[in-house]
DNA sequence: TAGATTGTTAATCGATTAACAATC
DNA sequence: TAGATTGTTAATCGATTAACAATC
């Protein structure tokens, strides 16, 4: 089914899209859509729009276009949203606590199983009907609970230390939200949220288009 | 100074880790530093650190290489960072209270003056000693208080109206934390922050990369 | 001066768009 | 069947890398 050409980053970026459009195409009970109506609503050229599914399969039909539900669950299957992933949080923080309580988590196949924690202050506390840990235990769970992706929200200082532990541990994926890029094994994949990155973006493109002048 | 060529969105979004880096060879004490060594140090090539740069300026001197606070101040001026922006954010949940409380964010030059929420529970509490306002007052606030930056972080079925409402009065800038695309006027940035987007992609890629099997 | 390293042009690579034959 | 729309190849566009003359 899927094709073995190796897929280049910006088609995997755009898949989550397809699958957000998708599920609102199915939310208003469209049924049926051409790769020139999507482009339309999602923004990409509709060559494009062909050219990134035909990376994974021939899901459309000349004449017809897509099946709206099976596309969407095709692409579903495609992001891995099937699966289960054992999932701690390591840094119980503001961003820590506002990815524990992040409700879209859970749905998408993310089981949180821990916190963890060094401040004393934050160590006992419930989030989501989890304790969280002292941060020294971390070594000693991941030892004895088996762990597929780890979250770290820790300070910057402290993100390539805890990073060491997971990947010792056999963690496969690491969701970075510590401003900093941690070194890792190539068969360990790390995506980064780099708010400030995020944040300076837009404080660069407010001053280019000279729509801010003091 | 700066050239006038059109800058592109991945030079752009390149210059977040120059400051970074920059900053960090700083703190080491490093005072100047060659295309070819921040290149083994950032994982760019150093023909690609020397074309980015040259795109805002003549940084450099041949023989030498790069001041490294000279070139920080000047990126952090092409970002914007010295200037100040008037913030708000419109939604107290989860996300919205840790972007309240990210530290980084009144260092970069945004100011957070007022935040909104429509649920009674919020409502009156305070964050950062700012007490969060009924979402009913968000007209008649921007009318009396010019707002530079508006940060989204409600549901996503209500993001579209708050970004009306902000666009409305006047906004530049929007910092948009709500899974799902709104539309502005061509004249208003629209920085998204789209974490289950980031979630899928860290899905896809364990399961591409065979890593992660039940 | 000689050595180092930039700024910049040219070459390459990859991603997007256009075009159209295949086919439902 | 005729019309619509895909899958796919070819053309274009843009971004990255290589090369090297300029120069500190």
């Amino acid at each position: 089914m899927a094709k073995e050409t190796k897929i280049s980053m910006a088609v995997i970026r755009r898949l989550p899209k397809y699958h957000r459009y998708l599920a609102e195409l199915l939310t208003n009970d469209i049924d049926r859509i051409s790769s020139k109506e999507l482009s339309e609503r999602i923004g990409f050229t509709a060559s494009q729009i062909r050219q990134d599914l035909n990376c994974f399969g021939d899901f459309g039909q000349q004449g017809y276009g897509y099946n709206v539900r099976d596309l969407y669950n095709e692409i579903g299957k495609i992001l891995g949203l099937d699966k289960n992933y054992k999932t701690i949080i390591v840094g119980a923080g503001n961003i820590g606590q506002a990815v524990a309580n992040y409700s879209k988590f859970e749905k998408l196949g993310f089981h949180l199983q821990a916190i963890f924690d060094k401040n004393p202050k934050l160590v006992g506390i419930r989030i989501r009907d989890i304790e969280v840990k002292d941060v020294d235990c971390l070594n000693s769970y991941l030892a004895q609970n088996p762990t597929d992706i780890g979250i770290i929200c820790v300070p910057k200082e402290h993100a390539q230390m805890v990073a060491d532990i997971m990947v010792k541990h056999g963690i496969k994926g690491i969701w970075n939200f510590a401003p900093t890029d941690i070194k890792v094994p190539d068969d360990v994949i790390v995506e980064n949220v780099h708010l400030s990155e995020s944040l300076m973006t837009l404080s660069y493109r407010l001053n280019e288009s000279n729509l801010f002048n003091e």
